[in-house]
DNA sequence: AATCAAATTGTTATTGTATAACATATCACC
DNA sequence: GGTGATATGTTATACAATAACAATTTGATT
């Protein structure tokens, strides 16, 4: 796909077909058959991959995920069921206007903003 | 403080003083003439902290920061300065309404929030 | 006061996450 | 073919977090 070299590649089809995110160990066990065997192979090829915009990594989990929304880089929403594990990409959206100002008058330049929403999915919801 | 432990005790202040976000390791060093030896002492006296909303963990830096906004401990933002690594709690906002809806939409129940801006701050965004 | 359960604390060892440092190879371009 | 840039492989190590168990303290109850 889209230029990526061999082992972006094996780490991003890896991703692709995870149904849930994935340690970088996770990953490190799905793609051995294709060569990989060392994390620095599997951190390199994340890195390009989430520089790309094609991966991202869920903070509160020390894990990544594939991205299949088409969008900028610098906004991005996950919800994390903190029951089962899923984890949701949602469609990004603006900075709150509150927070945006408040940024701004402290100066900050925000690049990039990540939303982690943690409960219970549609799932576990039910009681 | 407020009825904490020892442990717990040495731990938040020793957040309270810090300059930066700590890491577990970085508490440790900091907290050794205390007598606490080893990093379950100090995860558990984090685990308490954070579950009274006296300290947040900054999921991005794998780090703790004290918190010194009165507040539910369920809306959480920062600013993270990506240069100098300065991290600043805001005050905490809504779930955006498009955000909101969407998740209710596919039935997830919100029981947190985290927003964590990442860019550059007003010291090191001047060029 | 003596007893016992519960909660807290201490300690060792281990598991999981991430990167530094260096060796080797590949590719494009002159 | 030499050279620099990029990509890759490998070893070892640093950093983050927890499991499992031992020892201690606390506090209610008799």
């Amino acid at each position: 796909m889209k230029d990526l070299t061999q082992n972006q590649n094996a780490v991003y089809r890896h991703l692709r077909t995870a149904a849930r995110p994935q340690s970088a160990y996770d990953i490190l066990d799905g793609v051995r058959e294709q060569g990989l065997r060392a994390p620095p192979q599997i951190y390199r090829a994340l890195k390009a991959l989430t520089d790309r915009g094609l991966v991202h990594r869920v903070e509160s989990l020390n894990a990544f995920i594939a991205c299949d929304l088409k969008h900028k880089n610098n906004r991005i929403v996950f919800s994390i069921c903190d029951d089962c594990g899923t984890v949701e990409e949602l469609a990004p959206v603006d900075i709150p206007p509150k927070l945006k100002h408040m940024s701004q008058q402290s100066g900050f330049q925000t690049r990039k903003m990540v939303i982690e929403l943690v409960g219970k999915c549609s799932d576990c919801g039910q009681v």
